[in-house]
DNA sequence: GTTTGAATCAAACGATCGTTTGAGAGTACG
DNA sequence: CGTACTCTCAAACGATCGTTTGATTCAAAC
């Protein structure tokens, strides 16, 4: 009814905490990060998390499972625009795999909390959180490595993979605004990110298409 | 260096629990490893913690210092033998940037896992800790990006700034042993390192490199 | 032999952790 | 009405946390 005696609430308990979470894993770690501190940010009782979702673990999962189902569908989305095509640019495709991240973090509903907490997941180097990762997102970044190959025929299959992993490194440190570039007081969050992104694709592109391959130790 | 195998019983009490602290630290991050696990690899009393380092935050920075010095001096003296000089590449520099780290991830007594905490306060975010490596490596980075500066005339300040800090990205990522990549059974972890290192270097030459510079300039 | 002080030890401190409990509020349907 | 079910709540559970305490060990100094 609408005669609750409080003010009725606009998101339910559920997401309230999943938003709250994800401030706090953020901010403080998964174990940094108390479920009191989460619940009492939500306004919602102790025995919520438990009551909705199971566990602290599974509360951990359900973050992570609600970003990153948008993230890498807008990913394979993009690339399926461009996949395949002629006229298709290496400079496309890194746009395709940075441009949800950034995306992501710009989205006034917690991403860019979100994005420091998958940075953390690389940190925490979980085996558990890794194999779910894999697991369920492993797939997209084989579709990437596809077409990344198409455009770089020179590039053996490993070696696809050893640059990926490189640009995939930059682009969680980036994303996550470790870096020791401060933004001004006078540039907005997102601009700082756009300009991150415009400098991560360009680095990235010079750096993928470079023909030295290392099969030897780096010259001196 | 001196430290020889099987040797930990000989060592001191500081030290053994500067090792263990270090190891459980990559493994399980600063809130997650207890105090009383740290103690018990390294075999000795709980109190020695407290009474040795004060507390686990002081025990914490010393795992930190004990090493950044050593990595600190390193990157110093490899720039040191190369700045300033008509034949020196833009290879050399970034190996005087990216080997110290991969030295120091192939010591024996620590080294590999002190690399994965160091990624971990990256991504812990916590500002006393960035104050903590930013007066301990802020000149070291200062000296590099004026080297690269000198090597890249074509480059403003600021963009040499945004490729470092790219780099430093991909490298704490693949230092971390954060990536995709799985080291093959039959591939040594240190081979694998190697590996790791010279992709990176070659990668970040040509990122930077690149004369595309953002189509968004920034003015001073 | 006595004293001194650093080092180690078992034990316990209070605080906080994730989780569970059981009662109660609210709603829907007969 | 009664019943059933979902959700919220305060309270407490046992476990573990970082830290402190006070006794004990032991080698060097006197």
């Amino acid at each position: 009814m609408t005669s609750a005696p409080y003010a009725s609430r606009e998101r339910s308990t559920k997401e309230r905490i999943l938003g709250a979470a994800e401030a706090l894993f953020a901010t403080h770690g998964f174990a940094g990060a108390s479920l009191r501190q989460v619940t009492a940010a939500a306004r919602v009782n102790l025995a919520a998390v438990n009551y909705h979702f199971g566990s602290k673990d599974k509360l951990i999962e359900e973050v992570f499972r609600r970003r990153l189902d948008e993230l890498n569908s807008r990913r394979l989305a993009a690339l399926g625009k461009i996949a395949n095509q002629d006229e298709t640019q290496l400079e496309d495709v890194l746009d395709a795999y940075i441009r949800p991240a950034l995306d992501l973090s710009r989205t006034d509903g917690g991403g860019a909390a979100f994005v420091r907490v998958l940075a953390r997941a690389y940190a925490e180097h979980n085996d558990t959180l890794r194999r779910f990762l894999s697991d369920n997102y492993g797939h997209v970044l084989r579709q990437f490595a596809a077409e990344f190959g198409r455009l770089l025929p020179g590039l053996a299959r490993e070696e696809i993979y050893w640059r990926l992993d490189i640009v995939t490194g930059a682009l969680t440190y980036a994303m996550a605004d470790f870096g020791i570039i401060q933004r001004k007081s006078d540039v907005a969050e997102r601009d700082h990110r756009e300009a991150a992104a415009d400098h991560l694709i360009r680095f990235a592109a010079a750096g993928l298409r470079n023909p030295s391959v290392s099969n030897s130790p780096v010259t001196r």
